[in-house]
DNA sequence: ATTCAAATGCAACCAAATTGCATTTAAGTT
DNA sequence: AACTTAAATGCAATTTGGTTGCATTTGAAT
């Protein structure tokens, strides 16, 4: 388990107290953020632009990958397979959205087949979105 | 192979000249259209309240369905599976976005493994979006 | 031809995210 | 420890994607 600084780091970016404090966010909640979600946990003391920066920059270095879950606002969620850096992304797993509490999951445990492509098609990435309910809300 | 007259008819939903034009450009494009490529194909001609209005009402009667694939606009296509009525969509197909033409389309022969999911959870629907080059771009 | 709910268009609005620019700060160098 | 500089930050303004309110028009059932 790395520090918000070790990762910061290890990612090749400069260390500061906002990025601390953002990072920290991810690291504590085991759901997707979006920016409302992280404005709300900081008690909105960061410029927005400063947060939207700092997301843009993690995961441009691969701290966190963007989760599609259908709403509205982009969320985020750290990359735990340690094989993600500038632009290479390594996220075959599962997104997983409760209809209930409205939180997205990565399920990193849960494997993906490989799909059979049409003749022609040429296959670089595949990502799986799922919706039900999670374990607290069943 | 219905018109758009019969399909906005077997779908509930009065037939102008406005849902005309747009549902035709659904039934001419073998991809996912988003506003900004329906606005263009029919040159500005329609308010966009109005594009935006009929898009939702083609989606609640079951004619298109949405499209998330990673684009900032929300894309839509025709179902083809007949099965789609209001609110219950029956879209359990892949969609493939291209990297190099930056189409989307929906592959409705390509099937969607059943996945299972961790102690707990329960699924309710799953949908799975794939990159790559497409048959024209490999 | 009459009727009326549904569809349309305009203006105004809203939410999410980005850009330009001046100021501050982290971290390497003397 | 002070110096330097590129990167990070914050404010204001803007852009983009989409929605709401309301008055007018239109399709299709009588």
């Amino acid at each position: 388990m790395s520090t918000s600084k070790e990762l910061l780091k290890e990612h090749g970016l400069k260390f500061t107290e906002n990025r601390k404090v953002i990072l920290e966010q991810f690291m504590s909640a085991n759901y997707a953020l979006s920016y409302n979600d992280i404005d709300a946990m900081i008690a909105q003391k960061l410029d927005k632009v400063t947060v939207y920066r700092t997301l843009k920059s993690f995961q441009e270095s691969g701290i966190i990958h963007e989760v599609m879950d259908g709403s509205s606002q982009v969320k985020y969620a750290l990359c735990h397979s340690g094989a993600c850096s500038s632009h290479h992304h390594h996220d075959a797993h599962v997104h997983f959205r409760c209809e209930k509490c409205d939180k997205t999951f990565c399920l990193d445990d849960v494997k993906v087949p490989l799909l059979q492509m049409p003749e022609g098609y040429k296959l670089n990435s595949q990502s799986v979105f799922v919706q039900g309910f999670c374990r607290k809300c069943s």
